[in-house]
DNA sequence: CTGAAAGCGCTTACAG
DNA sequence: CTGAAAGCGCTTACAG
């Protein structure tokens, strides 16, 4: 925490006369500061005479309102923080910005936060939660077993999106085994049978997808070699593009590789390119999350997709509600998922 | 603003016991609560003993400091706000990553606002960092004449970042004409002749690319057509898309495209793949901002380089600096940027 | 419809 | 080294 001095100072740019409160407002217009906190959150109707005085007051102050001083009174900050795992990404980035966009929409202030899927961060931003600078928080915890979210914690109000899920805790999220099954089982379907999955790591997510990865291959009677489940621990076009550069110095190339974000798919692409292998005609490619350079890559992406806008708005309400009524039943909701066919996939059926 | 029941209570998933206030734990510790502030803020020295009964005190109650109290007393939040055009942007997105980042080094949340580059937006954002809940604002303005930064206006601390710049307000920037002089000169001294321009938009960033675009041409003895400064408002790939699938519609292909964001410039590939046109065989592109994807891209990209990290330091630096002195003198600071050749331009010369 | 009092939870002088 | 008082700027009861 940095420590400063206590200045109310805010002025014109250079200047710094000190910046006018509810008492100078009410003073200039002869009321009293009740008054003038009715006219500026209509609190109680105003006879259109005094209020008229108090406008002009407040405009000719330049009045703004001293927003700690109303969150110690109400007990609310109209900020929420939402805690990603890592904004660089264009997954977190589109997130972000409907978290933003919602908020701003319902008056509340959104604080950003990167967790890196690290458990300190979590707690510290719990803890912020709870320092009631934020009347709320979204989170996105990466690994269940490191998250500061546990049973016998107490917990701000606090929604999770994602993978990660604690029954103590509202929770939003898309079916990510069913999702992977569907993207693989499509793959299969359309002749692959040797298919690479890329993306392995502890987080929850690449556990789930795994999943879906396998039980793709089992409902249609295949087995899955080992070394196609190819590591990935950064879930970006690097981690992708060293991940499949090198699978391929060691192995043959795979009928297909599904890749657990569009962006190592991107980077997959490229590792492809580099090899002198083609997207789809010699390896097929499809990725998750649909974001929007999947659409413009080359070739376009096959990918899953789910509504990123209600994922927020979803969470947006329980958080809102758990912020209202912190008693209220847990809920947790799923977002619905489907596949987006592109061309990064041709048929192999003979 | 979104009113609320003037709830304390914050307790364990599901019970509500209020939350306990650092009288509390005072009563607790059977010191007063000035003692108690000492030991968290070690404002001033407390004896061993003393203070090994306070700590037991505040981890017994689980006590958590409320920041709106704290906020009130010292005039400071700890928070500022970053307000971006946009946060879809890949390139907004690693900025927004980078302040986040950065600031959190200093004890500073983040509060992450979009204005669409609409005044309103802006001219909203600076009274809520006058109205306290931020200690100062990191503004992102997209059109001069629109923004709300004009002379004669009451500023709260505030530091711009980008092309817009206004003489009240200290400035963290990248020479845009200089680099885009300097990458589209590139494109000539490798022989292309026929270059179109994507992007021309009212920005101010739009403006000064496009400036260095044509002085580039007129340094090497060459003039422009119109027509080949193509229109594009939205600066994400699909605009960068629609934009060169248009031109090409009507003309025949150029020689080389400059794409003013690397977003575009991945749009601009996908439309010129879907007209049979291979980059950069048939098209040379160079794109700008040097955002992640431009290095998997396919090819990837030749574009603008500048250290993002360095540019978010500098703006961070200037605004605490302000914070602590709003009369000192305004600052404006460049931030060096560089071009990265890769595989997106090609040779014409013969 | 309007006002005077009290207090949200903290920290800064000021005493001891 | 520790405490009692005062106040940051606002809003909620409570009176009139």
């Amino acid at each position: 925490m940095r420590k400063g001095p206590g200045t109310n100072g805010q002025g014109v740019a250079g200047s710094s006369r000190p910046r006018p409160t509810l008492r100078d407002v009410a003073l200039r217009a002869g009321v009293s500061a009740k008054t003038v906190s009715n006219v500026i959150n209509r609190t109680a109707p105003v006879s259109e005479e005094t209020r008229l005085r108090v406008d002009r007051a407040l405009v000719e102050l330049d009045y703004v309102p001293n927003l700690s001083a109303r969150g110690l009174r109400n007990g609310r900050s109209d900020l929420i923080a939402v805690a990603l795992p890592d904004l660089a990404s264009a997954y977190s980035a589109e997130i972000a910005h409907h978290f933003i966009t919602l908020a701003g929409e319902d008056g509340l202030g959104v604080q950003l936060e990167e967790t890196y899927g690290k458990a300190d961060r979590e707690i510290q931003l719990l803890s912020r939660a709870k320092a009631h600078l934020v009347d709320g928080l979204i989170l996105n915890p990466v690994r269940l077993e490191t998250s500061a979210v546990q049973r016998g914690i107490v917990l701000p109000p606090v929604v999770l999106i994602g993978e990660v899920h604690q029954p103590i805790a509202d929770h939003v999220w898309i079916d990510n085994v069913g999702a992977s099954r569907d993207i693989v089982a499509l793959l299969i379907n359309e002749g692959h049978r040797r298919i690479a999955a890329v993306g392995a790591t502890k987080a929850e997510s690449a556990r789930q997808r795994l999943q879906g990865f396998r039980e793709a291959h089992a409902a249609a009677g295949l087995s899955v070699r080992p070394e196609l489940e190819i590591p990935c621990v950064n879930w970006d076009g690097g981690g992708g593009y060293r991940a499949v550069a090198g699978f391929l110095a060691e192995h043959e190339p795979p009928d297909a590789i599904f890749c657990m974000t569009d962006a190592m798919a991107i980077g997959a692409i490229s590792a492809l390119a580099a090899a002198g292998l083609r997207v789809p005609d010699d390896v097929s490619i499809a990725g998750y999350d649909n974001v929007w350079e999947a659409r413009f890559a080359h070739p376009p992406l096959t990918t899953v997709d789910f509504d990123k806008r209600r994922l927020a708005r979803l969470a947006l309400e329980l958080l809102s509600a758990r912020i209202d009524d912190t008693a209220r039943p847990i809920q947790s909701v799923t977002v619905p998922y489907s596949i987006v066919r592109r061309d990064s996939i041709r048929s192999r059926r003979s």
